[in-house]
DNA sequence: ATAATAATTGTTGCATGCAATTTATCCGAC
DNA sequence: GTCGGATAAATTGCATGCAACAATTATTAT
């Protein structure tokens, strides 16, 4: 089992492509092995690969992604900053354990960071900037009648990303780009329903049109609005799965 | 926070691993050196001993630090994601250049969090908890009163931090602790004038009252503009100390 | 002398080995 | 049969070595 140096060594087959930046904003030029750890790892995670409380250990991780130790523990670090893994001292990391009220609570302060990001924005933001955000809007608004889900959702979190950095506060982008690999998380085991979804895409409109008219506090109320709407959508999701669950465990159903 | 059990009955706060909280420990303990060296450099660009800008190389900081590269190039992961320093892809690390405005920025955050943590957290706070926060608050009052502004500002942190852990918002505090080190760096570089020490006292009266009246509404209010006056007068400060430069470069002294 | 290029040095990125510590297994006692 | 302790296996933490890449200096051509 002595693989000596992997040199241009595609030969495993176990490394997921790397498509989406969507966190690092270091260019994966060369270095990549740590970068690429960090997204398998996270993308493992998300697709539930990772069950929370699951121990991850080294030497299996390394050897399924094709790569020594080394990164794989320095991809430790950097998600145990982002919440996603707990590091526990001579122990094995494991995949935290989200709280069944995650979901609502990053959402929260997801709320309440993109508030302050559009009232910085709002006084901010060029015309130029209003007028790319006119085009994401516009898609936002194609991908919602056409009922592209998937595009829908993507072209909603690149509004709020943007909208966060248009506030030109490198600390709120920050803390926001922290929390976000939570909220995907949190977004995976919840279903968009559409009585939420036209709701919702009618809070943008009205998003949009208040940064149109740069009017800080009802954008900042709008925004809030626009989770806390998010928030009780999701309890009342959550709520419904768990009724779900309990119903298929009476069922009789084990998996 | 996905933390699964606590170890040994500790109440610990809800942070996960981070950098534990011990005081000095010079002797080479085991399974700590990472995180002595993330305090190590941490400290190090606080005091200013590490320039903004300046490049960090493994090597020579594993040599003044006592141990081998592996460790410090763990913690510059960990120190990347508070933003500190800068990871460039093939090349040396450096030491992130704050902003001019990085102290308001961070600040104007912190704000924001810390508002929505009053909300949550009069909301969740138990009695014990408040009554906890009544002694924190007393000892403030005496290090004011005694003129001990070192401990002071340490009374005031710890404040801070047990409203943000008493809003038991896990991403909250994530964010948080994130955002801590800069405004911690922000800190050092200016000083508090009387006038505003006492006017932030009179504030933190104002607040704890609020929190044992479980005024939510008056908190959030509280604390946002607790912070917003802290950006006031941190940038007249600011402007002072930048007058002041300007002077000493005219009066020919460098150093 | 200057500019382009090649050799050299320095630094980062990754792999691997070893020691320390934790976790798991087995055996005996109650 | 269960609990407790000693031993063995597994796993992490750290050190070190090697190769690739970047920066720097030396060399050569114009």
């Amino acid at each position: 089992m002595g693989r000596l140096q992997n040199p241009a060594g595609k030969a495993s087959p176990a490394v997921v492509d790397t498509e989406a930046d969507d966190i690092g904003k270091e260019e994966p030029r060369k270095g990549r092995l740590r970068l690429d750890a960090v997204k398998s790892i996270r993308k493992m995670i998300f697709s539930g690969e990772l069950a929370p409380g699951e121990r991850l250990r080294e030497v299996a991780l390394s050897e399924e992604l094709g790569m020594s130790r080394t990164p794989i523990r320095e991809a430790f670090r950097t998600l145990a900053g982002e919440g996603l893994i707990d590091l526990l001292p001579n122990r094995s990391v494991i995949v935290s354990v989200p709280d069944k009220s995650e979901a609502a609570d990053v959402f929260t302060v997801l709320g309440a960071l993109e508030a302050l990001a559009g009232q910085l924005a709002t006084q901010r933001m060029s015309l130029e900037q209003i007028e790319i955000l006119g085009e994401l809007h516009a898609d936002l608004a194609h991908y919602f009648e056409t009922a592209n889900r998937l595009a829908y959702l993507e072209a909603n979190r690149l509004i709020h990303e943007y909208i966060v950095e248009a506030s030109d506060s490198p600390s709120l982008v920050l803390a926001w780009r922290l929390l976000l690999p939570r909220a995907e998380r949190a977004r995976h085991v919840t279903t968009l329903d559409h009585d939420r979804w036209a709701e919702a895409f009618q809070e943008h409109c009205e998003i949009y049109a208040a940064i149109v008219a740069r009017d800080e506090a009802r954008l900042k109320q709008l925004l809030e609005s626009h989770f806390a709407n998010g928030v009780e959508s999701l309890k009342k999701s959550e709520a419904r799965k768990r009724a779900t669950e309990r119903a298929e465990i009476y069922a009789g159903r084990s998996g």
